[in-house]
DNA sequence: TGATCCGATGAAAACGATTGCAAGAAGCTT
DNA sequence: AAGCTTCTTGCAATCGTTTTCATCGGATCA
């Protein structure tokens, strides 16, 4: 508790114009008018004389200065801050080194900022049960949008039943009460399952970590392709899905390949590129010995060798239709669910 | 102006639990204690009766009370939040889809919250020439990182002259006056042309954006090696560095390269892997006919078919290093820019 | 027993902006 | 000239915490 603690902060050194303004009044002060003037005029209200309100702001411009945010976040009670939040519930790393969330990260940045709200990025791992109350009322954020259900399904539902401005990118189940955004996911799967067999695969592999409801309803789809064909039931490769982690484990599973596996679908075109590596180096041709089908359509699927056959999501169209629903919901009214169609494409790797 | 505004806000809706608590001095009335009482209580402070202090903090449990932020923050001073802040100045969309940065923010936000700090996220498009002040003196942010100096160096060095907690990402000039954190990016371009020289490449391509200081030093560097070893000037093949912009100025680049190139030194990874693509499209072989180099070493860096000869940046470090500057900065005491050795990998493509 | 000290609490003043209300000054109307 | 708008502006309450300072009962000490 020494003076330096308050005297010394940074950014409080001698600057080289006009005396620093710490806040309004001082401004007021400078300018022969009242506190309430500098706002109303600094606000850009008409109620203040267009001669005042410029000559207050020609102030203003020329020190430097702006009324501090937090006092009126305070007073006014908006925030005008959305909060982006990734549980890594699974993985603690996965996410937020992977393409795919970059982009949609991207895409709401933009929707956000173009809307005058800044963004909260936080990475949580949910230990303890109440995470993400603590985050929803936290007294700083207008509103939450969550990338990913993982594992924790449940949580959202319960904080979603009192928490309106809130909208998750993921899956939609029946019943569920929170607002979710994303793909129909049982769709892709199966569409990625009917590309291999209609390419003449008969026994297929899925490789990923089926947890997260996302990926768990894409195998389930893809099964259903395979049990209409008449084909096995599709086996699980299990791997961690942040981009580190997978590779030896995807390694390990290419080496030791079950028997007359003929057809991978991965989970995402990341583990997809991983494995069109790793089968290289067994020398196994993609798509002839074993052809490959990925999932998002991200740009680096354009640029493998072979190029990727995937199954794509529409990233940039979930970012806005999330954004939108997140602001109705901000205004107060509730929003339905939004399920985007798949769409497979069809390159060189299956 | 209607009574909606102030009693209708979403979150407001009846809970299923016992009635919500507003603020610190509803919670000390049903307490029986004062608000200084109870903000101390949930401050774990050991000056309240550690009786009536458990006895505060199961209340405000068993109601779901968090102190308002905002509050807090206004009165304390101090925000707890830092601001990553991409300046989009050459181009639009560039960091924020690539693998790189991307990389980066993962170890940031580690780095932050594994200290109490928010992240608070940014892309600019650096209009005015006072879109930093406005960031630092929003009085929001405790401290600013940034990532990149893009085509904004000198608006970086007017800012960072009067304000300390400012670390950016990017290249270190001598004399200058903002800390930057960031790789060896001459010597990097001079490893990165050698390997290729080492291996007989004679005529040189570099392929990127050299605009951006850390890119156009790597060129000097690659220059440098090059007139070392008496080769003619590296040309430039220009590309934006956003991953969907470049794919089709790379394919062009390619089609009509000049005559007898046969090393290309790429700026990034992401741009070294769509080179190798656009040359497997006219049935180049790499390494054998055009080698070539990435800069990164990213993930994707082993994943590529050949796999990518790179030269290393300690994304990780870098990002740690990041953190403890401006947690120095933070705490009132200056830091030096830190430039990170680059290491080149040897792998498949060179 | 009186003087101190200590631990626990309350009262109240910040933090810095916003905004409803009132009021003063002009300008207009009748 | 009194009464009414219409503009501008100032005043003061308010947002919800934190924190200093004072207080007060009880325990300790001489």
């Amino acid at each position: 508790m020494t003076g330096s603690e308050t005297g010394m902060r940074p950014g409080d050194t001698a600057t080289t114009g006009p005396r620093k303004i710490r806040n309004i009044g001082e401004l007021a002060k400078i300018a022969g008018v009242s506190a309430g003037t500098v706002s109303r005029a600094l606000a850009n209200k008409s109620l203040v004389n267009a001669e005042t309100r410029e000559r207050i702001q020609a102030i203003a411009r020329e020190h430097g200065f702006r009324p501090n945010q937090m006092a009126s976040k305070l007073r006014t009670q908006r925030s005008n801050v959305i909060g982006v939040v990734v549980p890594l519930g699974h993985e603690r790393s996965q996410h937020i080194s992977d393409p795919f969330f970059m982009t949609l990260l991207g895409h709401l940045a933009d929707g956000l900022t173009e809307n005058g709200f800044d963004l909260m990025l936080s990475r949580v791992v949910p230990d303890s049960d109440d995470w993400l109350d603590r985050i929803v009322d936290s007294g700083m954020l207008e509103g939450v949008l969550l990338i990913g259900q993982s594992n924790v399904f449940d949580t959202i539902e319960r904080v979603a039943a009192d928490y309106l401005p809130l909208v998750v990118w993921g899956e939609h189940r029946p019943g569920q009460v929170h607002c979710a955004v994303g793909s129909d996911n049982r769709t892709g799967g199966r569409l990625a399952a009917q590309q291999l067999i209609d390419r003449g695969c008969r026994r297929l592999a899925y490789l990923g970590d089926v947890q997260p409801p996302e990926i768990s309803e894409r195998y389930a789809g893809a099964q259903e392709a395979a049990r209409a064909a008449g084909l096995d039931e599709i086996e699980i490769l299990s791997t961690p899905l942040a981009a580190d982690a997978m590779q030896s484990a995807i390694a390990e599973h290419i080496a030791r390949l079950g028997d007359g596996i003929d057809g991978i679908i991965a989970a995402s075109d990341v583990v997809a590129m991983t494995a069109i590596r790793a089968l290289a180096d067994h020398d196994i041709a993609v798509p002839d010995a074993i052809a490959v089908v990925g999932f998002d359509d991200l740009a680096i699927a354009t640029q493998t060798v072979p190029r990727l056959t995937t199954v794509r999501q529409d990233i940039e169209r979930g970012a806005r239709e999330m954004v939108d629903a997140l602001f109705k919901r901000i205004a107060g009214t509730a929003t339905q669910s939004v399920v985007m169609k798949p769409e497979l494409i069809v390159r060189d790797s299956a």
